[in-house]
DNA sequence: TTTAAATCGGATAAGTTTGTCCGAGTTAGA
DNA sequence: TCTAACTCGGACAAACTTATCCGATTTAAA
């Protein structure tokens, strides 16, 4: 469904959302030890994350990651996934095809589109806070 | 969503469908041609799908691929994409998680099994016979 | 001012998917 | 029996994703 870039990324910011709710800032090293992640290939996604502006990133001694307070409940889930994985889930043709709409459908445009759209919904009203939150409460987890 | 392998399985399917309603068979090239693919990766996309019984090949001259017209309504969309990307698209955790499941849940699980759900449904329901009907009434398209 | 802990960013490697090439085998029909 | 039109299958190549390495830069704090 996603890329690995995405899951990485997806969990990496439920983790920096889920230590901004307790004022923390993160270190790239802490991050991918919490989602059991690739280091260095972290960094690029986070690297990513922070161009997009979803994230911000603290160079220096004492640096890293963190989001603001204020943003956790207004970051989209999709906002994330558009970052990483660009928006071909949503609007892309299920088989592939450049022109695919109601008026010229592939074969399996219609259920299709069904599909693309409750995903969408669904990514569109899970903001970041609601990830940081099943992981405050123990409901969730990031790794295993 | 789909490999591209997948998409062009999905495709050449529906058209070799749509063909033995017509009573033909069906050459590679034809295939090819028809859904606008690569001549020798469809030769391997359909000679996995002929391994898997889901296309019957037929070699030498005049040979070509078909499908038995007793069986387009019995095979499903879900058997095709099995053959070609496997399962995890019902069965993986959306971030990539091992050992996701309700006792111990990734931060998108409960919301994810929705949309896969409604994913598996949809395909376990559609048949090569509907794919196939779209194409013969000319209401679906296969290129473009 | 020096040091150490960080991120940044470019180069490169490994792995997977996608795509190509070609010789061998199969079969209908001339 | 020969030929032409096919599929089969292995080896290879290109493109993309995933992952690593390392030097440069930034910054807090000793």
């Amino acid at each position: 469904m996603f890329s690995k870039s995405c899951e990485y990324g997806i969990k990496a910011t439920a983790f920096i959302a889920n230590e901004a709710q307790k004022h923390n800032r993160v270190s790239l090293k802490a991050i991918a030890k919490a989602i059991d992640s690739p280091v260095a290939f972290t960094a690029k996604i986070l690297q990513q994350l922070a161009r997009t502006g979803i994230i911000d990133s603290v160079q220096g001694a004492s640096g890293g990651f963190e989001i603001k307070l204020s943003r956790i409940n207004k970051i989209k889930l999709s906002e994330v996934v558009a970052a990483l994985d660009g928006d071909s889930i949503y609007k892309g043709c299920g088989l592939g095809l450049k022109a695919c709409n109601a008026a010229k459908p592939c074969p399996v445009h219609d259920k299709f589109m069904r599909i693309r759209e409750a995903l969408r919904i669904m990514l569109e009203s899970t903001t970041v806070k609601d990830l940081a939150q099943g992981l405050k409460e123990g409901k969730t987890y990031l790794k295993r």
